[in-house]
DNA sequence: ATTGATTTTAAACAGGTGTTTAAAATTTGT
DNA sequence: ACAAATTTTAAACACCTGTTTAAAATCAAT
């Protein structure tokens, strides 16, 4: 238990959790500040304001959710191996932070909210060569070619929609957590068999 | 142009046009007003209070997305054909309606704003009689076995998340609209071809 | 121990929130 | 044309919003 803690991180802890779970517009300054077991002056003391707050939290969550699982692609594996280790990743962090993507997908499409700057994360992201490797393998043939864009959105679909759809898909199949838990995993591996069959292009014959 | 609206028809089409863009806790009773071109008192005349407004706008908006694509079930071709199809009319209706998605499932993220009850809902779902060809399907080893969840996170994840996604997409990918739009095309052939690859089973030899 | 800087607090600010009220305007039925 | 019902309006209600202020408390350094 690391209760040091001091002031400034426990108040952005605390917005993380309340800005991740209810939005934006869904909380206000002086529910942070409890939250966080502070005064509310104390938040823009710190923060200068509740969008400075914000726009701080949704920056290190962001590169958080994309780092978790890029990382992959440093490592020294055949691609098949680093998808399937990626999506491994993703589910694991997803299962842990089921609400990150919908908080980033939400608060994205606000864009009068504040102005997101993806360069720097964008220059990380090309740092652990994804991209490159990506490209080169489909010069190669080892799979399929289309927009990398394309492959991003087919990957991220399979990996994020079963945690970002989840409050619609438990209504309509009327389960509760447990159950949907023991779903993700079986979605797992159909999603993993699924993107491979699809993606990586078959030598026999 | 059909100029004949009633005054509460005019708030609820309003109120829909600025929930769905916005959220519940990103507007308010006059935003939607003004909107509607009315006085602030009228919404809550028609509607008694934005809460039992908003209530009405999600119910419909969820009646309209669901059914919108579900309907081909009723039909009578093969399983394929109506896969296929229901792929098209899903892309199609996300083309017209991109926010739909991301506001359903913002807004049951947050549970304590309302309680919806998906009861209606799903017996017009259970008429169309999906579950059960899906259920037979399974059995004659038309398509591959899985729970019938898994099955519809797998389906919508890749019919869905294109449009859920995009404002991340769009940002990690730095495009404009215009472009993801073009990409979305691609997406649905892609799309169609993996998940029939997938969930058919193959019968030759 | 006293000073000075830093941190925390309670209180206030102007403006926005959902909702209600009561009067005005309009429509309806006779 | 009149009266009753319906619709619309402006104003007010109490409360919450983000932010600021100025005083109090705490800390650090001599």
């Amino acid at each position: 238990m690391s209760k040091e803690l001091s002031t400034e991180e426990k108040i952005r802890e605390a917005a993380k959790r309340v800005f991740v779970e209810k939005g934006f517009d869904g909380c206000s300054s002086r529910e942070i500040a409890k939250e966080a077991g502070m005064n509310v002056a104390l938040v823009n003391y710190y923060f200068c304001s509740k969008k400075q707050l914000f726009k701080l939290v949704f920056e290190t969550v962001m590169e958080d959710f994309m780092m978790s699982t890029l990382e992959v692609f440093k490592k020294d594996l055949s691609l098949e191996s680093k998808l399937r280790i990626f999506i491994e990743r993703e589910y694991e962090f997803l299962t842990s932070h089921p609400d990150i993507p919908r908080f980033i997908i939400s608060e994205l499409a606000r864009g009068d909210k504040f102005e997101f700057d993806p360069r720097s994360i964008l220059e990380k992201i090309e740092a652990t060569g994804v991209f490159e490797e990506l490209g080169k393998a489909q010069e190669e043939g080892i799979i399929r070619k289309m927009d990398l864009t394309n492959l991003m959105i087919l990957i991220s679909a399979n990996c994020q929609y079963p945690f970002v759809g989840k409050p619609l898909m438990k209504h309509l199949n009327r389960l509760d957590d447990d159950q949907y838990s023991e779903l993700i995993t079986l979605q797992k591996q159909y999603v993993t068999e699924m993107l491979i069959g699809y993606l990586f292009i078959q030598k026999n014959k």
